[in-house]
RNA sequence: GGGCGAGUAGCUCAGCGGCUAGAGCAUCCGCCUUACACGCGGAGGGUCCAGGGUUCGAAUCCCUGCUUGCCCA
């Protein structure tokens, strides 16, 4: 079959991708694996999921053709290969984009639908990019097992994150506690950072004076928010002034108020202008207005709420949601003065000012400005408010000190003390054998790592959202009743009547309930539901109570509750008896990837799973950006260590057991053996930048879009590129240009993978022309070879020990390509991408193009053995190369897998066991006998020799077809690479004579001439014009000279240098002295040669 | 504020104790040489950010500074 003059990328690639999934090359089997009674070993990687938000830009192509690369590489080298796909549902981000969507399109808001409604739109829009993303994926070739494909919020998915929020709230390690967020008081609703702009704004520093308690003095306090003084817990002030060793312990009382509270010392208090000592100090602005004391108003301020926690200061929150003055949202009891309630914000600022001016408390006001955050959508001004938010107790030691114990032995800090981290496993205790599995690549990323379980704090995982996976809690909120009931006498009877629904639905196991609180006021009874069927019954629960469905009366939850019903009635507080409203964060559910993916809790309940979990997890490589190593990776280490862990599963298997059981309140936490990482490697990739280090953004409209540069260049060219790209640094620059025809952004980089994929078409071309129509053995039908390799005649490397000998050439060849398979795998086994590319760039262009195919071309026509060595070592190149240029190798493949030639001894190629496709094929194997150095060090003389008579052609601009001859002295031997210099130098006759004609030249320090340049009749001419050819000559030996002096000065330099001979190795000195006779024998030889001109 | 990178040819990057400091692109010269002009052959081009130090020897290791980027708080 003929094979077109260029590769055209979209005229292969779709063939190739039907033919892989045909041969179903990508499909995962469990069973094969060793851990579940296979013979293979088991190469893994999850794909950190892509968020349905947008299409995929560069840096998701980089990272996925990276994975692609190992995992096409292991299912090579025959490892039982998973490569598991799936998206994101990114909660926030795609919610906004779709909000954002619906008001332009249908100018609605959120709140124009129900719950319900809203989120079938949203569904529709992650159908619509889902399908994008996918289709990029394919189109970039990426060998996942298409079949398997999740998204996070698929049933198999949500069933994982129920059943990890449920053990996470049963083993007490969810819990609900407070948190500032920001608050909109006109939506009445929290945003997220996102949804908020800041802006400068005027305003002013208001100066309060404080009475300090027992004593006539007063403090002034500088404030831009005077109104909130109302939740002040503290006044704080910097350990250097000078007055803080009087005053820190001492009390303040808030005028009108009447509270007392604490003067403390914290560095954040900025010093006054005249105290301010260091120029840093003088500096922030904010010492211009500092009087050395700051109000600390922990619910109202993020900074404040940090000293607060630092300080354990109490918080005082004095807002209601709609944003007026309330006493009725505090805690402790704060007392707000009357006056002051249900003020806004705003009056209650000037009625300060006025209550403190009567007081003669009040100092006077500087302006300023500074910036403040508005709400993106109500343009209200955002408030910190504290409010009820989930968390997972991450600062157990179960999960941080867990997680940064994961981290092999040699990459964790030595000098690694506090923290909630890692502590050194205690004295007489073995370290759990799931310890040390983790490592990162570059190693760098590892401090990255532990330092941020070092200063973990616990997680927030709720969100106020409608996508995503809602929490599954109902709670029960108690309230006092004139019956005198106590509190805990009342929560004990509810959990009772709770207790008998639970068995009356049979889901008692599939519920955990916590108990909420000591007293009337905050008190509730927290219920966690496993399961939908639980979930069902909770909400029968809550109809009896708020009689709120047709016939609740009739519910088995209503005869379960029986004559409880008027007294539990009366008890549960009805407006704020539901399921929570909030969803989880979205890397609640991404922590859970590895697991969910795999079937974890059940693989039973969904299709294909069984086993999964066994043979694929932990998986082997994780590929991601490093920004996601506290966001993610971090938590899926937790996650997978908790849910696989002893307990945990023993815990589970029990259930299995009986299932009736009920699951208690807060388990009894005992030690356990943590389960294994989820990924044994951690590889962080580069982020691409533009060509002046910017982020690829939209907004600056310099990003690339994958599919422009598979369009335009191919997908294997976009892929080798990227992969040439991939170095251990942090950032790398793709400098971008508009293409000036199709108007789309691209970037000249894309050529070199191009013509690359273009020139292994061609030397793949150039061999089949040479070797495809006259098979070796032509009795050996087509297909049997791949069958059945061994049958095929066998060539030795021409080693000792060989039956064939084998020219230089060819050894040199076999040489270069064991150096250059050994040197792909060191890389690859490094995650050094980029030295796979160039390695195999060199191997290819170089090495096989350059020196190998041209110096057979007289030759390989006749040589079976020849063609051997060139059909193996192109397959095995072919195959190197497959893993970061799948689409052009594998059609290659499918015209190369059926020459017939002999094989070569010491190259191993396995054939493929799918459908003849390369991506089953088997990974090269050559072996470390092939390096050959006598080969490369006599081949290294033909180069050397070449360039050398190259160059005087170049300058003498002898046509390229034109034969020359060589005059060498019959002190320089040649033998055996006399026919390599005639073919590579276009030379025909070597003549040992010793004419003064022809060109003169330095080599091995010989005098060697090149003559015959120019065709007779020419040379007649030329001749008239000598002079200017002798001139040309002269300054290129002076340059060869000049060079050699440079050369001789640095060598002499080096070996009259006393310590040199005395320390460095002896081996280095010799070397030093052989270099330096020869640059001084062939300095001598040009300076002959330029003295006879 | 803490942590981590980068600064080498016009551009993008390798090299990280010892070759006359390399590659691709760009530039210049010559070639449609029968696989490839997405190509072939050749050439020019670098105070390896600055300043100290360690060493027989530093682009490479250490310190200081400058420029620049990212992550966390």
């Amino acid at each position: 079959m003929e094979l077109a003059k260029a590769y055209k990328p979209i005229e292969h690639e779709q063939a190739a991708w039907d033919l892989w999934l045909k041969a179903k090359a990508f499909a995962a089997d469990p069973s094969q694996v060793k851990a579940n009674g296979g013979t293979k070993d088991p190469y893994a990687i999850v794909i950190p999921p892509p968020n349905v938000t947008a299409a995929l830009h560069l840096g998701h192509a980089l990272n996925n053709t990276l994975q692609d690369i190992l995992a096409r590489m292991h299912r090579m080298k025959g490892y039982e290969t998973l490569w598991m796909p799936g998206t994101d549902h990114a909660g926030i981000a795609t919610q906004a984009v779709v909000e954002k969507r619906v008001m332009k399109e249908e100018k609605k808001r959120k709140t124009d639908f129900t719950r319900e409604a809203f989120i079938a739109k949203i569904q529709a829009f992650k159908d619509e990019y889902e399908a994008v993303i996918t289709g990029q994926l394919k189109a970039m070739g990426c060998s996942c097992d298409w079949d398997r494909q999740r998204f996070t919020m698929d049933d198999q998915c949500a069933t994982a994150v129920r059943e990890a929020f449920f053990i996470l709230f049963r083993d007490g390690l969810i819990y609900r506690g407070k948190r500032l967020v920001n608050w909109d008081p006109a939506l009445q609703t929290a945003v997220a950072d996102d949804e908020c702009y800041d802006e400068e704004v005027d305003g002013q520093f208001y100066f309060l004076k404080y009475p300090l308690v027992d004593s006539d003095e007063t403090i002034t306090v500088a404030t831009t928010r005077p109104e909130t003084y109302l939740g002040d817990t503290a006044v704080a002030m910097n350990p250097r002034d000078s007055r803080a060793k009087a005053l820190v312990g001492k009390k303040v009382r808030l005028p009108l108020v009447g509270r007392e509270i604490p003067i403390i010392a914290d560095d954040y208090a900025v010093l006054p202008e005249s105290m301010a000592t260091t120029d840093e100090e003088k500096n922030d602005p904010k010492a211009k207005f500092s009087t050395g004391f700051v109000k600390m108003t922990p619910a109202h301020d993020t900074n404040d709420y940090e000293i607060g926690v630092r300080h354990g200061l109490a918080m005082v929150n004095m807002m209601s949601p709609d944003g007026r003055v309330s006493d009725k949202h505090g805690w402790d009891g704060a007392k707000m003065p009357p006056e002051f309630l249900g003020k806004k914000m705003e009056e209650a600022r000037k009625l300060v000012v006025e209550e403190f001016t009567k007081l003669g408390l009040f100092e006077g006001v500087k302006p300023t400005r500074h910036s403040k955050k508005f709400s993106d959508r109500s343009k209200a001004v955002v408030e910190p408010y504290l409010s009820d938010q989930w968390y997972v107790r991450v600062t157990d030691p179960k999960m941080a000190r867990t997680a940064n114990a994961a981290l092999v032995p040699e990459q964790r800090t030595s000098n690694h003390t506090g923290g909630t981290g890692f502590q050194p496993v205690p004295n007489g205790l073995k370290a759990r054998s799931t310890d040390g599995e983790l490592s990162f690549f570059p190693p760098r990323y590892a401090k990255t790592y532990e330092h941020w379980h070092d200063n973990i704090r616990d997680w927030c995982i709720s969100r106020q959202l409608w996508w995503g996976h809602r929490i599954p809690v109902w709670s029960l909120s108690l309230d006092s009743q004139p019956d005198g009931t106590s509190f805990a006498t009342a929560a004990q009877r509810v959990q009772e009547i709770v207790q008998r629904v639970l068995t009356a639905y049979g889901v008692s196991g599939d519920v955990a309930m916590r108990l909420c609180g000591e007293s009337f006021d905050d008190g509730r009874l927290d219920i966690c539901a496993r399961t939908v069927a639980a979930e069902r019954c909770l909400d029968d629960l809550l109809a009896v109570i708020l009689e709120t469905k047709d016939k609740w009366y009739e519910l088995p939850a209503a005869s379960a509750v029986g004559s409880d019903w008027t007294w539990l009635t009366e008890h549960v507080y009805p407006p704020e008896t539901d399921r929570d409203p909030d969803v989880l964060d979205t890397w609640f559910s991404s922590a859970l990837w590895p697991l969910s993916t795999m079937g974890w809790p059940n693989p039973r309940a969904f299709p294909g799973n069984e086993g999964m979990l066994e043979a694929f997890n932990p998986t082997s490589t994780l590929c991601t950006a490093r920004e996601i190593i506290t966001l993610w990776v971090s938590r899926m280490v937790m996650f997978n260590r908790y849910f696989r862990s002893d307990e945990v599963t023993k815990k589970r298997s029990d259930e299995v057991a009986s299932p009736s059981s009920t699951s208690s309140l807060r388990h009894s936490v005992t030690s356990s053996l943590p389960g294994p990482v989820p990924f044994k490697h951690v590889y962080i990739h580069a982020v691409i930048q533009d060509g002046e280090g910017r982020k690829m953004s939209k907004s600056l409209g310099n990003g690339v879009d994958p599919l422009d540069i598979i369009e335009s260049h191919g997908s294997d060219a976009m892929r080798f590129t990227l992969c040439q790209m991939a170095t251990d640094t942090q950032d790398v620059r793709l400098p971008v240009q508009k293409d000036s025809k199709t108007g789309k952004n691209t970037s000249p980089k894309f050529d070199l993978g191009r013509n690359f994929a273009n020139k292994l078409w061609n030397a793949s071309r150039f061999a089949l022309s040479m070797i495809g129509g006259s098979p070796l053995r032509g009795e050996v039908a087509a297909e049997q070879r791949s069958e059945s390799p061994a049958t095929s005649a066998s060539l030795a490397s021409g080693r000792p020990g060989g039956a064939t000998h084998l020219s230089l050439i060819d050894r040199w060849m076999l040489s270069r390509l064991a150096t250059g398979v050994h040197a792909a795998d060191a890389s690859l086994a490094q995650y050094q991408f980029s030295e796979y590319a160039m390695g195999c760039y060199t191997l290819l262009w170089n090495d096989f193009c350059d020196w190998y195919l041209e110096g057979i071309k007289p030759t390989v026509a006749n040589s079976p053995q020849q063609q051997a060595v060139l059909a193996q070592s192109l397959d095995a190149i072919i195959r190197l190369l497959h893993p970061v240029m799948p689409f052009v190798t594998e059609t290659l493949f499918q015209h190369i897998r059926h020459i017939q030639t002999a094989t070569v001894a010491g190259i191993t190629l396995t054939p493929a066991t799918k459908l003849g496709t390369l991506c089953t094929a088997g990974w090269p194997k050559v072996d470390a006998s092939l390096r050959d150095e006598n080969a490369e060090r006599e081949f290294a003389r033909v180069q050397a020799l070449v360039a050398l008579i190259r160059d005087i052609r170049a300058k003498h601009q002898v046509k390229p077809a034109r034969k020359i001859t060589l005059h060498v002295p019959a002190s320089l031997k040649l033998t055996g690479i006399d026919d390599l210099i005639k073919t590579f130098a276009g030379i025909d006759i070597i003549a040992t004579d010793a004419t003064q004609t022809g060109v003169p030249f330095a080599f091995e320090g010989a005098e060697l001439r090149v003559s015959n340049l120019i065709d007779p009749a020419e040379a007649a001419a030329a001749a008239a014009t000598g002079g200017d050819a002798n001139d040309a000559e002269k300054a290129r030996l002076t340059k060869q000279i000049a060079d050699m002096d440079k050369s001789i000065a640095t060598l002499e330099g080096r070996l009259n240098n006393p310590g040199y001979a005395d320390r460095a190795p002896p081996a280095m000195v010799q070397q030093t002295r052989d270099q330096l006779t020869k640059a001084k024998a062939d300095r001598d030889a040009a300076a002959a040669a330029l003295a006879k001109l």
